[in-house]
RNA sequence: GCCCGGGUGGCGUAAUCGGCAGCCGCACAGGACUUAAAAUCCUGAGGUCGCAAGACCGUGUGGGUUCAAAUCCCACCCCGGGCACCA
């Protein structure tokens, strides 16, 4: 007979709402807490599904463990209610958005009431009250205040579909809205920005302390993307340049105008420089220099204040670069030092008869640059991980949003075309440049060239779009040979590649195959090359910092394999090793490396020799006697083969042998037959060699420094400091996270606490030069006009409005209410308006588990008692899909928080589980168009909440993605129906419990279960869990008659995974109270123990008997047992026993 | 391409301080009960050979270390997830 879950859920549920404290958590209670916590889901119009009830039913289960336990535990539920989804039903349907909230609340709860999810339901918050939301908008105005709050006009991802900005986060694949998966545009938007760079390093750092899978910390550090380099300056200047022009500016925005003798101060206010040479990395001291001599003001009186561009005199005629200085001393006075009359004067004094009308138009210029600080350094910075690379920078690039090229004052004379690709570079999709990504474009800037400051060369520079705008500082030194990226666009470009780090362990080794001698009397060999190939080559690698072996192999004429085994492996081959061989040596290379299966970095093969032909060859047929491994083709980067078209014809068919199982195509030299025998030859052995051996790829891993100036032979990571120091650069740290853009142009979230005031704004603005004693914080000083709500006339509440429709211009629909946006200013009592965006879903889910804490609190967001009490949450229960999102901005608010004494830990979660993703019955993602959606209600309607559980939890490991088995359910409900017969006749027996000794050996396994449950749930296995009380179900139905007493403790272990079920059972065994009141049960220590164990026995590692013996037993007393066994018997009959392995406790290996 | 996971019967999985591979469940087969079916209960089952006892093979593939490998090492293949020009 099966039991009425609906019945059961009826009952129970009716009374575990009465019984208010089963789940509530205590306040100021002097037990240990456990706070645990389910990311807390958006209430949609489509309730729950598997996925939530999965994560759900974990942290029910796991909290109600932990109460039997005699935890104090926290097990709130709440909603993240703000977002489009309800703001989009509304404008649909024409209802308020908070009516479609509350409807939307309303079932989530009735489904997890029926899921017998028990949460402490009088914590429940929701972030779209204002109750709540007042403190999320109290948090903002914390970060304002800290200054961690700025706006800005930046270009954000925007959704053409959402019609709202999207954060960096929210953005994937390849540029699509996370939400709707429309492709984002670019757009140029007002916004606000908080700060989350500055805790880029803390939020890294404290995640080594948390409880969260690798993969989600490596997820969260690969975000942040934290780098450690340097800035270091490539002076930039145009090929023609040969002087430096400069302008001295004083504080009253005079400029310093000389005078020759007799002469007019016309035309002659700036200072001509002197020659500037090509090597002279800083042209700002080359202008200092000449300040000094002709004005007498040393590099203290006056500040560089950057470039304007190029300045030709004669319209095309010279290039001349125009810097800008400032007198840092107030009424400095000038000093010709050149027998040349010097003063200040204003341009707009300036007679228009005094001078051309070009440099009035040039100070004017500079006035302006002044003023609006439009001046650029005449250097470009670049941002690089590998200053030791620095003498293999061979070319420049700028990404195409680099203010040198959005303005042309390099003088760049092919400036169409680069602003043509700029412009195509801005207009690509993220798509497109994905799809571009290894076809590397870019446009050189004819007439400009950088200087590498470690060497002084003067080399090109590009602007690709290969490089972002936005990390770093937008430039790149490019070092083809080591790096990638780099050296791919070298290539397309035809650009040198110049290695300059070795590898440590980098070496050559080269393998003769036939008697060595040095041939060099043959005619027509080229000059340099004028030798025997191998110390020519040995020679060449060598030049290049490669050690080079070449050993003399013994036997030469009559090779034995294990002896050129022995030779060569007293080599230091390594996956850094190029390999070359020649004639019989390729065999012997191919065959050790077949044999081997070491990796190497490259492969040459010279004249292979393999195939045997006749008496002649008999000599080589122990050497060549194997068959080519295959493989060995993995194993090289790269693999040449090299023979001469007329070298004898086992030579070609061995070339041709080695080329079809290596898959390589031999390369076939017109001249030439054995190469050993002559030697160098003709120029096309060398340069096949030379091309065998160049970089096939960069070497992009630290080594040693060559071709380097003084750094040669340093390693990269010395190297690394030193270059910095000695170019003057400075060691930096990057990010790849980005400011988070904290705004959004719909309805339906949190508004600003802040509104606009113009007279505030320039008193802000004033006040800012004034300095100091400002009465504003630095949030508002920061965003001169705007002004924080002050905290007692929060919450600032979401006015009614009767549109939703969001503009899609940017502009939210709140701006259209007047009434709201017109406001009077708090601080001066002036005019002012409202901010109209809203904040991002994000905002609320940032510090709701704080809340929980404290739910009702007007006062403050948390009583710092309670706060201090139940923080961390201990265990935190949620999708993958958070891993970058809320997760990292949660912890972000949480610092701010703990850096302003809110909150006493530094992390708000410390266990964190991701449930793994539950597939439909095809193994595929759930989803509505592929029709394999399994509503978890339904499953609750059919066979009770009992079974939806444990069928979820024994589905498999919680964070494992599995498919959902509809026959498999069948299993758990079979299971539960055996309980529940089992637990009726039991509380059926009216006679007294059989005595103990009856049952002892199921006590046992009951204790054992005890154990192994309790485990089980400690570490989230509750699959195995469940498993562990299957085995004793099946073990209890073999008893004739069950104690009472084991019935309970199965029941009390199957409580948190069945709650209506063992609720009921604990009424039919006649126990007062609810189960789940119920102290958990403790094994006892002596009945787990066993006291027998099965011995395995094996010969030879495989297993012939297993007999079931005392613990303890000794070597010999196991011997006695295996030899006593039939099996065992028939094995060793007539073998010598060599040896013995004896592992107390568990098995006995006999070696015969 | 890079970084994390992972690969075990027909299926979901169990066993990782190296020590009996396949627990538990599903599906399956045979039997009992039944007029019959369902449900329930009992039994069986990794593969090959064998009446059986048992033997051999077997944890993605190949190799290695070891008395002993799903577990450790090397190489490769495949699947899932994340990142993707971050210098």
């Amino acid at each position: 007979m099966s039991y009425d879950h609906k019945k059961l859920a009826r009952k129970w549920a009716r009374a575990w709402v009465k019984n208010k404290k089963l789940y509530a958590a205590q306040d100021g209670s002097k037990k240990p807490k456990r706070y645990v916590l389910d990311m807390f889901p958006y209430p949609s119009g489509e309730g729950l599904h598997v996925g939530h009830t999965e994560g759900e039913v974990a942290t029910d289960i796991y909290a109600r463990f932990l109460r039997m336990q005699g935890y104090n535990v926290l097990h709130p539920m709440g909603w993240d209610a703000f977002g489009l989804p309800a703001e989009n039903f509304a404008i649909k349907n024409k209802v308020h958005p908070a009516k479609v909230v509350k409807k939307n609340v309303a079932n989530f709860k009735k489904q997890m009431d029926a899921v017998g999810l028990g949460y402490d339901w009088a914590r429940e918050i929701n972030t779209t009250d204002p109750d709540y939301y007042r403190w999320t908008q109290w948090i903002f105005l914390k970060l304002f205040e800290r200054g961690l709050a700025y706006e800005a006009e930046v270009p954000i991802n925007f959704c053409p579909s959402c019609k709202t900005a999207l954060a960096n986060e929210e953005v994937v694949g390849n540029g699509v809205c996370e939400r709707c998966g429309t492709v984002v545009e670019r757009r140029n938007l007002r916004q606000w920005m908080l700060k989350i760079t500055t805790y880029a390093d803390r939020l890294l750092k404290d995640l080594d302390g948390l409880e969260w899978s690798e993969q989600l910390k490596s997820m969260q550090r690969n975000w942040i993307g934290r780098s450690e380099g340097a800035e270091l300056d490539f002076r930039v200047y145009h090929e023609k340049q040969d002087k430096v022009l400069f302008a001295c500016i004083n504080e009253k925005g005079e400029t310093l105008l000389e005078r020759r003798k007799g002469g007019a101060f016309a035309g002659k206010w700036l200072f001509p420089g002197g020659k500037i040479e090509r090597e002279d990395t800083d042209m700002v001291q080359a202008a200092m220099r000449e300040i000094e001599e002709e004005a007498g003001f040393g590099a203290r009186d006056v500040e560089y204040l950057g470039f304007l561009g190029y300045f030709h005199p004669k319209a095309g005629k010279g290039n001349i670069p125009l810097l800008v200085f400032r007198m840092k001393k107030k009424n400095a006075k000038p000093a010709a030092n050149t027998g040349h009359e010097l003063k200040w004067q204003s341009v707009d004094e300036m007679p228009k008869e005094y001078g051309h009308d070009e440099f009035v138009e040039m100070f004017e210029g500079v006035r302006d640059a002044v003023k609006t600080g439009r001046v650029f350094p005449s250097a470009v910075s670049v941002f690089t991980t590998r200053a030791d690379t620095l003498y293999g920078a061979t070319y420049a690039v700028l990404a195409p949003e680099h203010p040198l090229v959005q303005e042309n004052i390099l003088g760049i004379e092919n400036y169409k075309e680069v602003s043509a690709y700029v412009v195509a570079a801005k207009n690509k999709s993220d798509l497109e440049r994905t799809a571009e990504a290894k076809g590397k474009t870019g446009v050189r800037l004819e007439g400009v060239k950088a200087v590498n400051p470690a060497n002084g060369r003067a080399i090109p520079v590009y602007v690709a779009d290969y490089v972002l705008g936005g990390y770093g500082t937008g430039a790149v030194m490019a070092v083809p040979a080591h790096d990638e990226r780099d050296f791919a666009f070298a290539q397309a470009h035809g650009l040198p590649i110049e290695d300059v780090v070795v590898s440590a362990d980098a070496n050559c080794i080269i393998v003769h195959g036939s008697p060595q001698k040095d041939r060099r009397q043959e005619a027509g060999y080229l000059p340099d090359n004028e030798r025997h190939w191998l110390p020519w080559l040995k020679e060449t690698m060598e030049a290049r910092g490669v050690k080079t072996f070449a050993p003399s192999m013994p036997t030469p004429w009559a090779p034995r394999h294990e002896e050129w085994k022995k030779e060569f492996e007293k080599l230091p081959v390594g996956e850094q090793s190029i390999l070359v061989g020649h004639s019989a040596a390729c065999s012997f290379l191919m065959r050790w490396l077949g044999e081997r299966k070491r990796k190497v970095k490259k492969l040459i093969l010279i004249a292979p020799s393999k195939v045997l032909k006749g008496e002649e060859t008999a000599r080589l047929e122990e050497l060549y006697a194997f068959d080519i491994d295959a493989s060995v083709r993995t194993l090289a980067d790269d693999i040449e083969i090299i023979v001469a078209d007329d070298d004898i014809d086992r030579i070609k068919e061995s070339a041709r042998l080695f080329g079809e199982a290596l898959g390589v195509k031999p390369l076939w030299l017109p001249h030439g037959g054995h190469f050993t025998f002559l030697a160098m030859g003709t120029h096309e052995f060398p340069e096949a060699l030379a091309a065998a051996t160049r970089m096939k790829k960069a070497f992009t891993d630290d080594g040693v420094l060559i071709r380097s100036g003084k750094f040669t032979g340093m390693t990269s990571a010395v190297a690394r400091t030193e270059i910095v120091r000695f170019v003057k650069g400075k060691e930096v740290v990057n990010y790849k996270l980005h400011d988070w853009i904290f705004a959004r142009q719909r309805y339906w979230g949190e508004p600003f606490p802040l509104v606009f005031c113009e007279c505030c704004a320039d008193e802000v603005k004033s006040q800012k030069s004034k300095v100091k004693s400002s009465t504003f914080s630095k949030g508002e000083l920061l965003n001169p006009g705007w002004i924080a709500v002050p905290e007692k006339q929060l919450p600032v509440k979401l006015p009614n409005v009767k549109s939703y429709e969001p503009s899609g211009t940017g502009e939210s629909p709140l701006a259209k209410i007047d009434t709201w946006v017109k406001t009077k200013c708090p601080r001066c009592g002036g005019p002012a308006r409202r901010e109209t965006n809203t904040m991002p879903q994000w905002a609320g889910s940032c510090w709701y588990y704080l809340r929980f804490m404290d739910p009702k609190n007007k006062k403050a967001l948390v009583d710092p008692k309670k706060e201090k009490y139940w923080s961390p949450v201990d265990v935190y229960v949620g999708g993958a899909e958070h891993a970058v999102l809320h997760l990292l901005y949660a912890r972000f608010w949480h610092k701010v928080l703990y850096d302003i004494g809110i909150v006493s830990k530094k992390e708000p979660f410390h266990k964190l589980i991701n449930q793994g993703l539950i597939l439909g019955p095809d193994k595929q993602k759930m989803s509505k168009s592929k029709g394999n959606v399994i509503n978890p209600i339904t499953i609750v309607d059919q066979h009770g909440a009992d079974v939806l559980r444990m069928y979820e939890m024994f589905m498999g490991p919680l964070e494992d993605a599995k498919p959902w088995d509809t026959q498999g359910i069948a299993g758990i409900v079979r299971f539960l129906e055996r309980v529940h017969k089992i637990v009726r006749a039991t509380a059926g027996i009216k006679k007294a419990t059989p005595a103990k000794s009856q049952n002892s050996e199921l006590e046992r396994s009951v204790h054992k279960t005890i154990k192994k449950a309790t485990e089980d749930i400690e570490h989230f296995h509750f699959n195995t869990a469940i498993s562990a009380l299957m085995i004793l179900l099946n073990e209890m139905e073999k008893q004739s008659q069950m104690s009472k007493i084991n019935c309970q403790m199965f029941v009390l272990l199957l409580a948190p995974f069945a709650p209506f079920l063992a609720e009921e059972m604990w009424e039919i065994l006649g126990k007062k109270g609810s189960v789940h009141a119920q102290t958990w049960p403790k094994f006892d220590k002596k009945l787990v123990v066993e006291n027998m164990f099965d011995l395995v026995i094996q010969i030879n590692g495989k297993v012939r008997d297993v007999v079931r013996v005392q613990k303890g037993i000794s070597e010999s007393e196991a011997m006695q047992q295996a030899t006593a066994s039939e099996n065992v018997k028939k094995h060793i009959e007539g073998k010598e026993i060599c040896k013995k392995i004896f592992v107390p406790d568990r098995l006995i290996n006999i070696i015969i």
